[in-house]
RNA sequence: GGCCGGAUGGUGAAGUGGCUUAACACAGCGGUUUGCAAAACCGCCAUUCGUCGGUUCAAAUCCGACUCCGGCCUCCA
């Protein structure tokens, strides 16, 4: 069976076709280092560092790119600086750091492209210019641009939502500024900010001709910018937490399809949450665990075992006791490997029941049965592709 | 109010019409090994899949109703 992923657009199952079987392209909303990530983000970055593998294993290594970036400009950033007194590159750079220390830790694959707000900026204002001039943005009195959400009718679409049954408010206060209570900031310009940006982005230093306050881009902007500046108009992948699907990639496809007039992706992959007791663990809630404080509690590949354990799909409930659970099978894996490394001659591939399993919407519970049973029987002839199997879940020796 | 998910043994979890009296794993129990223990290995461990009804030769799997739980509706992975 060939490669089927749950799409969210069409909240079916659908057979995987790239656009370019040489290029296929991938993106991953990734973080906003304005503190440690938590696990939540973990499972995030393991799930889908799975696909990758798999889609290399398909494709072929040289033959797909993938995108994940750092929002690395951000309020919440900028709140920290001033709570640490830095400046807040200093602070992204910092979490991006640690962040990277702990991907390499849980063996996760670099992307091959993590572009950063801070270094496309010249596209993130481009994108905005371009959507003022096309009416589909308005510079508001206090020098916002905000996106007019009733340009796009399709607008709320990937959630299936009818934006006039939407309880607007619900959460959060509406701005007085906008035109609709759904339109979105693209920029926010210095004025209106409880805390002043130490390092403002002047508009116009980057050519822009419709808008012109110094500030920083809205939350959403930035996937929109760096994936067309990585991958084009349409992305053959798209992926990222649940609760991104609104509004945050409900905005990129808002944001990017109102200029290009194609697809921002052709897939869109959600996954569902870490939960704490039946709840979802948020920052918010404050009953998050980070990475690495979850690293040193756990070992790496106790903590990989425990969240492929469950398809992607489903929620996970974080104890210290089911990841624990996970430890014991994941050092079995482990010492089967490095006995695998030993036998092996040549390179091998996965079973097919394994690659069966992986192409079935990502199976990593299936996966990693077929995993363990190959464990049990290995042998000297089955050595390399046992290797093979572990290679692609991103379980290794060490 | 609208939209979206979920409910499978003591536990996590796979399974979307017959191959599943339910994969894989944790815990537990019995055994082999061991000076003892640990580790390792072998074996046992759900006739049952939220509730009620329906379709079918056949349902955990399809349909309907219901109950409970979670998520989203501009902080969030």
């Amino acid at each position: 069976m060939a490669l089927h992923l749950t799409n969210t657009l069409t909240r079916k199952k659908e057979l995987f076709t790239p656009q370019n079987a040489q290029n296929v392209t991938f993106y991953t909303c990734g973080i906003t280092p304005y503190d440690y990530a938590h696990i939540g983000n973990l499972r995030v970055m393991v799930v889908f560092d799975v696909l990758f593998r798999l889609l290399r294993q398909t494709y072929g290594e040289s033959h797909v790119t993938y995108i994940r970036n750092f929002t690395d400009i951000d309020d919440k950033i900028i709140q920290r600086a001033h709570e640490m007194n830095q400046p807040p590159t200093d602070v992204a750079e910092k979490y991006i750091k640690v962040f990277h220390q702990n991907m390499q830790a849980m063996n996760c694959l670099d992307p091959t492209h993590e572009p950063r707000v801070s270094t496309s900026m010249q596209e993130i204002v481009e994108m905005v210019d371009a959507l003022v001039a096309s009416g589909y943005a308005y510079v508001a009195a206090s020098g916002d641009v905000i996106y007019r959400t009733n340009r796009f009718p399709t607008f709320g679409q990937l959630v299936n939502r009818k934006l006039a049954e939407q309880q607007s408010g619900a959460r959060v206060e509406v701005d007085s500024e906008k035109e609709s209570a759904h339109d979105f900031v693209l920029w926010k310009a210095n004025a209106k900010s409880a805390t002043k940006m130490e390092q403002a982005f002047i508009p116009a230093k980057y050519g822009a001709k419709h808008f012109s306050a110094a500030g920083r881009p809205g939350w959403h902007i930035e996937c929109s910018a760096m994936s067309k500046q990585l991958a084009g108009a349409t992305l053959d992948i798209h992926a990222g937490g649940e609760d991104l699907q609104f509004p945050h990639h409900s905005c990129e496809i808002a944001q990017s399809e109102a200029l290009s007039h194609k697809p921002l992706a052709n897939y869109w992959l959600h996954n569902s949450f870490i939960t704490v007791g039946g709840q979802k663990m948020s920052k918010s809630l404050g009953n998050f665990t980070t990475i690495p404080q979850a690293l040193e509690q756990f070992p790496p590949m106790a903590l990989r075992y425990w969240l492929l354990q469950t398809h992607y799909r489903k929620p996970v409930d974080f104890s210290p006791d089911a990841v624990k659970a996970a430890a014991k099978p994941a050092a079995r894996l482990q010492k089967a490997i490095a006995a695998a490394q030993a036998m092996a001659t040549a390179k091998g591939t996965p079973t097919e029941a394994f690659i069966a399993a992986l192409n079935d919407d990502l199976n990593t519970s299936k996966a990693l049965a077929e995993l363990n049973k190959a464990a049990a029987e290995l042998s000297a002839e089955s050595a390399a592709e046992f290797l093979a199997m572990a290679d692609v879940l991103g379980i290794n020796a060490t």
